[in-house]
DNA sequence: GTCTATAAAGCGATAGAC
DNA sequence: GTCTATCGCTTTATAGAC
């Protein structure tokens, strides 16, 4: 039986998780090769750029993702609380109950947020604009909206810190419904 | 004129930054050699057990400025209030506003999470329970202070990612804005 | 498209002179 | 206590066969 993984598409998500453990300078491409099962003539084939094409691949998959599952649904003019609802939802599966860490808020933290500087911005600032706009909706004051949605973002990337901290996933979903329950309540605070 | 730096206790802040700046695996013994001024002699002199040893005493190094500034003064059970305010107060001072990440919040992120566990779950745990029993004291009932406690720590660490990825310090000032008003505000819901 | 072999540089760590 | 030299290994990346 030959490989199933001979499609660029393919490779992607197994890089996000090399990424998402170890961080970009702790990534190495011994361990990329192992856990793709590919060669390092394979791996430089699909990715010419090397390491850094391929944290910035995985990076735009990130960012079409959320795209797709959360900003376009908050952009949903016909019924923002759902738009809101389905963020939830869809951030509990992506990061797996705080299993898994937010890659962007990786990158973010160390150095490696210089080198991937304008798709790290884009990505949160992106994230706050459709969930302030959808707040708005909501009901919510201009101003409290947007404070509301920084909120909700930081409140979420550090969950995943917290939760990682104490190996504990409900600690994550435990943040989650409350960061919910607050965007339902009192649009008039 | 000779160096100044002879003391280990001098050289700790510094792999703070190293490491606060490039993370575990991307803190190199030249570059740490480098803003040291010190040789590779000399940092195996201080610590013997290499770059682990020196991450652990950063570690201990941080969890001992938060013990005095931040975790004691939560305590002090004759003004709880002023407690909470010191800590945030600290928050900002030791976060530079935002333009100094947590060392702790980056090593719990990704593998390095395993090397430091204990390390990394006491230090966040510490701080939850401090700040709990503070909230209580100041009027919130028990399960309203621990999940406000975990809020607040979470928004703090969240805020750092968030502050980072825009490179703007306001970010984070106005976070910890936001949740010093939520310890303040209806100790009854 | 995938592999192995290899290059050149950097890594953490050690030895030993001073 | 600080230095330089060096070890052995891993790193990213390339070359070239198939």
């Amino acid at each position: 039986m030959a490989r199933s993984i001979t499609e660029r598409t393919d490779i992607i998500p197994v890089l996000g998780e090399v990424f998402r453990e170890r961080g970009f300078s702790g990534a190495s491409l011994s361990e990329i090769t192992l856990r793709t099962g590919l060669g390092k003539g394979s791996l430089y084939h699909f990715f010419p750029g090397g390491k850094e094409e391929m944290a910035k691949v995985v990076l735009d998959d990130v960012a079409d993702w959320f795209e797709t599952n959360v900003f376009a649904p908050l952009r949903n003019t016909d019924d923002p609380a759902a738009g809101i609802d389905q963020m939830f939802k869809a951030s509990l599966l992506f990061f797996r109950s705080g299993r898994r860490v937010c890659l962007v808020g990786t990158f973010a933290l160390d150095d490696t947020r210089d080198r991937f500087a304008t798709a790290i911005q884009d990505y949160f600032a992106a994230w706050i604009r459709a969930l302030t706009a959808a707040l708005r909706r909501c009901g919510f004051a201009n101003r409290a909206a947007r404070a509301m949605a920084e909120d909700v973002v930081a409140g979420i990337q550090g969950a995943l810190v917290l939760a990682r901290s104490q190996d504990d996933p409900a600690t994550f979903t435990r943040a989650i419904k409350r960061l919910q329950a607050r965007t339902r309540s009192t649009p008039a605070a």
